[in-house]
DNA sequence: GCAGCATGCCTCGTAAGGCGAGGTATAGTA
DNA sequence: TACTATACCTCGCCTTACGAGGCATGCTGC
């Protein structure tokens, strides 16, 4: 898989993994490569940085806990996480549309 | 539309569009602006560069051409070029399924 | 004649963002 | 003791889309 195809949209898919309920990053990364049967597999260095930037935006909160010894964060959807998923959504939808129109038409 | 959504599936799309028929730079333009529905309008600041890209990469060839006092430069798919287009509408549909299936689940 | 627009090409600099590599720490298992 | 899985992080590189700017031709309308 060429790897800038996720830029741009890295960021509804994580919206859309933590929208089925609060996780940390290392189960939104098993949550993605598990729901897409392995095409999503990013790295840490992928995931971290845009987890961290969600939060910035105000569409990600994130609070810290301790299971058997190991700290977790564990995010979860703000409100504006939630209509910016909708947005989001919505906007892949016409891209992929277009992209297929193409591709039909070729 | 978010500007980064294109990144990384350009080229499968200069490259669909050309294979319907050797062209030139705002004739690209023009066929995938219309065969998108108007969705996918690109800045000559993307369109240029990218087809130069694809040239050196050998996927594309060109030639000049002067019609009607305007020289326009036209590009045709190389054998190189038919092969990646194929590998690229390959990973698209792999990829596209997998943010489907994501979303779905969401 | 001249303004304005469509056609047609180009380049430069910027900014964003994905990722590889590297680092840290705990817990369980062989 | 060593390896693996879990779990987090950061730094710097690189690619690439795009805005802004520039240039030239031909047609239409004033």
């Amino acid at each position: 898989m060429k790897k800038e195809r996720l830029k741009g949209h890295l960021d509804l898919l994580l919206l859309a993994v933590v929208s089925t309920g609060a996780a940390h990053g290392y189960q939104i990364a098993r949550r993605l490569a598990q729901a897409s049967g392995g095409t999503l597999e990013l790295p840490e260095g992928t995931l971290y940085p845009a987890l961290h930037r969600l939060e910035s935006k105000g569409l990600l909160a994130s609070s810290w806990a301790t299971v058997g010894g190991r700290r977790r964060r564990v995010y979860d959807l703000t409100q504006a996480g939630r209509e910016a998923l909708a947005q989001e959504r919505q906007e892949w939808g016409s891209f992929a549309q277009a992209v297929e129109s193409i591709l039909d038409s070729a």
